[in-house]
DNA sequence: AAACGATGTTTCGTTATATGAAACGACTGA
DNA sequence: TCAGTCGTTTCATATAACGAAACATCGTTT
């Protein structure tokens, strides 16, 4: 059994909101870009093919990669010599999961809620001021739609994102929306009044939904967790083929969807 | 429904196996000190704090903040100005744990050992010359022993790691077994002769089980997972109270544990 | 109200230290 | 045997990381 999946290109959570500044190590930037290249890549690579990518001589990437070995970051085949991302990433990676712990909490009412649907389901949260996709419990379909965690969403362009401002302070939907509505696709809606008017549809009804706005053919179905003083903390979704999730979803998915997230919300003492 | 979670104490996957070296860039060791401290911290920390526990100054920190944060290794909270681990980390740690497709091949397969035991499940995978936890997936039972993803097993005193003794290359057995063998409890068995009498058990019945090894009253029950060509390329194991997993354990329990390994190594092409 | 302590941030001169050219040993394939 | 990798080491040079001190803002305390 061999399943498809299928990548959805987005930029990944960079530091892109993050005002960019000027200062800064120029020897830890060169470090930093060698760890993400060795992670992002499937294979080992040889020190000249990591040296040549990174525009810097054999011996630089070299120590660097001493100093990574040292610390867990990176790790070399002892037997070709090669250099591959290590293990501390995974680690570290868990770790910073956990720092949040609603996403543990949601973990089993995630599955429970892929177990009822059959497609993957996403919790994001907001990390600065970014929505960011924290867990994914994979759905059970022959063709997977990739959104792995760390993976970035637009506000105004996602089901997650919508859920956020129709829920979230309303400094976010505020800034948001005064701010350049980038269009992924001829879906998207980039007319702030038409965006006003879902968001308070999504308010209403309680639930939000994203047909083709990242991929064509793709949907979405999110809907709002709270907290015990009712702030929005984060937010919960199936993901799917239109052919599964239609445009309105059915009565079951939808009901779903929101029972889950009621569950999550309880569970972190949100009340009524 | 809370869960009480106990966290085992081991050795994480440090670069201790990894030959030390001499050499390397100081500037660097800092930086990645800085993102470990991060992580591994569940609150934000301040820019004093940080250079406090590092000894170093403010503004050497900062300067490896700013490039951190560029990079999406660590993150500036823009209300209180606090300092935390960034989500890259927790894009790379995916991106590293999917390199090995042993580890998606065998989720299915590992819930499925769940909900037959009510037990943790684990698969473990020879990273380097290093055994790593890659994927784990919670049990059911009140109790749960935590042996998160990236946590390193010693090959002489887990179930996991007798496996790898008894399975994997013979190199990989003289070399542990002429290492110095640390003991965790006194139901370790440090004697050479001793764990190739046990190995032998292990090779002969197909499985291995340490009943308070790492903790006192946790069993663990593993079993290989062998690729195309007949090499072991991982172990599967459930593990819980001795409550629970019984020593020896239940019929029940060692068939699914053997059945689990046995379906991923076919999906990994073994035959036979 | 005013002084203090805590943030994070910037500047600047000094020197530590990261750097790259070149050479080295070891290995693989032609 | 030679030419081509691989990773590793050495060393003189100048880059760039460093820390003391000062700055700008907050809160809290006096």
């Amino acid at each position: 059994m061999q399943k498809i999946v299928l990548n959805i290109e987005m930029e990944k959570a960079e530091a892109s909101a993050q005002r960019p500044r000027e200062s800064g190590t120029s020897t830890l930037d060169l470090a930093l870009r060698a760890v993400e290249l060795l992670a992002l890549r499937h294979a080992p690579m040889s020190l000249g093919e990591i040296a040549k990518a990174l525009g810097a001589t054999k011996p630089t990437i070299y120590r660097h990669l001493t100093t990574l070995i040292r610390h867990g970051f990176a790790w070399q085949d002892a037997r070709t010599g090669y250099y591959a991302a290590g293990v501390k990433l995974m680690t570290l990676g868990e770790a910073v999961q956990q720092q949040f712990d609603v996403i543990a909490t949601s973990k089993p009412h995630l599955i429970q809620l892929r177990d009822k649907t059959s497609q993957s389901a996403t919790i994001c949260t907001l990390v600065g001021e970014e929505l960011i996709v924290m867990e994914r419990v994979e759905g059970r379909s022959i063709i997977e739609f990739g959104t792995p965690r760390g993976t970035r969403f637009d506000f105004h362009a996602s089901a997650h994102g919508r859920v956020w401002l129709a829920f979230g302070p309303h400094e976010l939907t505020d800034k948001v929306l005064a701010g350049p509505l980038k269009s992924w696709s001829g879906e998207v809606r980039t007319s702030v009044p038409t965006i006003r008017r879902e968001i308070e549809l999504i308010r209403a009804r309680g639930w939000a939904m994203a047909p083709n706005e990242m991929v064509d053919g793709v949907n979405a179905l999110a809907a709002p967790v709270f907290d015990h003083r009712g702030e929005l903390i984060a937010s919960v979704a199936i993901v799917g083929s239109l052919q599964f999730i239609p445009s309105p979803p059915l009565p079951e998915q939808i009901d779903a969807v929101v029972q889950c997230a009621r569950a999550v919300s309880s569970a972190c003492g949100w009340r009524r």
